[in-house]
DNA sequence: TTGAAAGCGCTAACAA
DNA sequence: TTGTTAGCGCTTTCAA
């Protein structure tokens, strides 16, 4: 061991932390100063030095310490991201198309579930906090609007993916739910459907809603009137499903040529209840799903058509959108996402 | 702004972050060690001196940097989690179980998802390396062997959990497969069945042939004889659940009396198989799944009985030995821990 | 009980 | 083109 004025002694000392810029540098025969230029492939510096150098640094298996260099630069080349779905079924492909962006540019994740439980929240706010992240994400199990994340340093960039958060100021990515509605009345229409009834989740999720306001929109640009009778709602379930079959067909009036369902699995329970009454699908009625989860779609009989909320890609923006953040650029306001449509044979014209 | 040897100047230099330790030994009118020394709760300071410093740091909103803390302890108090699952079905709950119990210990993780692409698990180690993490762990969508992960600097701390390496020094936490079948068996076995059929998995997991030999096991144990009849296997789908029922009940021998299948998909295929078919469950068969998955347990008629792998415990396990490891203990080998079973309406006898 | 200062591994400004 | 050195924010001897 030596000094502050002297050269560190030998290979490392704690533990299992591997060779320095030190180790490099000396190994290179070169300064420390000159040894960082070539590693960063900056300044100016005879490309004989430079090869010298990283070919040192590779021979002696040296590793950069992020750690380190983090406490110079603004960046940490980490990131939070904080979810409430308990990394459920639908974070899972926005989660892996965020990692592998963000990773691609040599961000790391930092995963934290909250469980919507605001104490924990905060809890994992500040161990983000003093591992001083580049930027946060913000996702839920449901798109609906929750108080803003906080508190946290201003100017800290925030992306809120399939969640949205209760300020004006905040940029928010979540599916065009709408859109998709309309994509699948747009589709049933054009199969000649005229009696679509709509199979709806329960009416305090926002995606509920906006899926209602899709699918008036589209029977009435297609110069359908809307019969209230086909409108019914209730939990997330296959028995739902089944049970609006139940109530859709045992009325008097007129029966429903297709059937709009607001998941995959209310559209499962009601092929089945369908399928158990006799009526062919899509013969007699067709059906389209939301989320084109292929553990139900796949599985039904026929395979059922649904909307597909596209989550890689929104993960993907996610993390486009953070990248641009952290570079300083301003993002504000709630952006929709287009949703696309997967045929199968339960929607066959 | 000044030299080393004097005060830093004013709050703080770079974007957004904040106060720092020289700030708070200002602001408390302290030297910066004794700073140092209250906001660690260590070394002998007058308790005044400690509220004292404790206080402002909280009123100025002074957040230690973790970054700097690791340049001088031994640890980042982060660590790897390496999966191959795409964060799938059987990763969440062990992630979600995995990373509640590092947090509590105030270690953060960084979630690197590899899909089984070797070149894409190397680039993340090497993040993960530069990161200095304390600790990795490694997890799969399939608990088989796999080779070890590598290259990483030796006495790194490593679990495999879900997944195996293969080398006998790495540790290895996977749920108990075999002991799982006989859960399943014992209990049909007590129903007073005698013709229970093994509807399994594809032959190359190691989890479908432990199973088998559990079926086997508990079979012998019951003094019940084994009929290769019963046993049928084929992919992981509803579809073949559903055909795996043709195979057993259009064959001339005496029929089954249960079903014990390789997970919950291949049970409701086989449920609804038999119910197209008028036989009576639990009445005339009974059923027992794996995975206990609720989609399909809660969602088939009647509800599915089935074997839980407790993947919440797994992962919880996974963060405890995990910290262990980097406490220094030495651990190695597979340890398996036990599934448990949950009754629903399907075996009831 | 407190303060001073060396230095963790690295970068960047400046000097040579 | 290369070397020197002052820090980044923090911990930890060692002195006082």
């Amino acid at each position: 061991m030596t000094t502050r004025s002297g050269k560190p002694s030998g290979s490392g000392r704690a533990g299992r932390s591997g060779p320095t810029i030190h180790d490099v540098a000396r190994a290179a025969e070169v300064s420390i100063g000159t040894a960082s230029k070539a590693l960063n492939r900056t300044g100016h510096l005879r490309q004989e030095t430079r090869d010298k150098v990283l070919g040192v640094a590779h021979a002696i298996g040296y590793r950069p310490n992020d750690l380190a260099q983090s406490l110079h630069r603004a960046r940490s080349m980490t990131v939070g991201l904080i979810t409430n779905d308990s990394f459920g079924r639908f974070s899972f492909p926005i989660v892996e198309a965020l990692e592998q962006t963000l990773a691609d540019q040599g961000i790391a994740v930092f995963m934290c579930n909250a469980t919507d439980d605001p104490a924990r929240e905060r809890q994992h706010l500040d161990q983000l906090m003093r591992k001083r992240i580049d930027g946060l994400v913000v996702t839920a199990r449901r798109a609906d609007k929750r108080p803003p994340i906080g508190p946290v340093p201003a100017g800290l960039p925030i992306v809120y993916v399939y969640s949205q958060a209760d300020d004006p100021g905040a940029y928010c990515l979540i599916p065009d739910d709408e859109g998709g509605a309309r994509l699948a009345i747009d589709h049933l229409v054009a199969g000649g459907r005229r009696r679509i009834a709509h199979v709806a989740g329960p009416e305090r999720f926002e995606a509920v809603r906006l899926r209602q306001a899709g699918y008036l929109a589209s029977l009435s640009s297609a110069g359908l009137a809307y019969d209230p009778a086909l409108y019914v709602n209730g939990p997330w379930s296959e028995a739902w499903g089944r049970d609006a079959v139940a109530r859709l067909f045992d009325g008097a009036s007129p029966l429903p040529d297709a059937l709009f369902c607001d998941n995959d699995q209310l559209a499962r329970g009601a092929s089945e209840a369908l399928r158990e009454r006799g009526i062919a699908i899509p013969g007699q009625v067709a059906i389209v799903g939301f989320d084109n989860w292929d553990v139900m779609t796949l599985s039904a009989r026929p395979q059922l058509s649904s909307v597909d909320m596209n989550l890689t890609a929104l993960g993907h923006e996610a993390g486009a959108a953070l990248l641009r953040l952290i570079a300083g650029e301003h993002l504000s306001g709630v952006r929709r996402l287009p949703c696309s449509l997967v045929i199968r044979a339960s929607s066959q014209s």
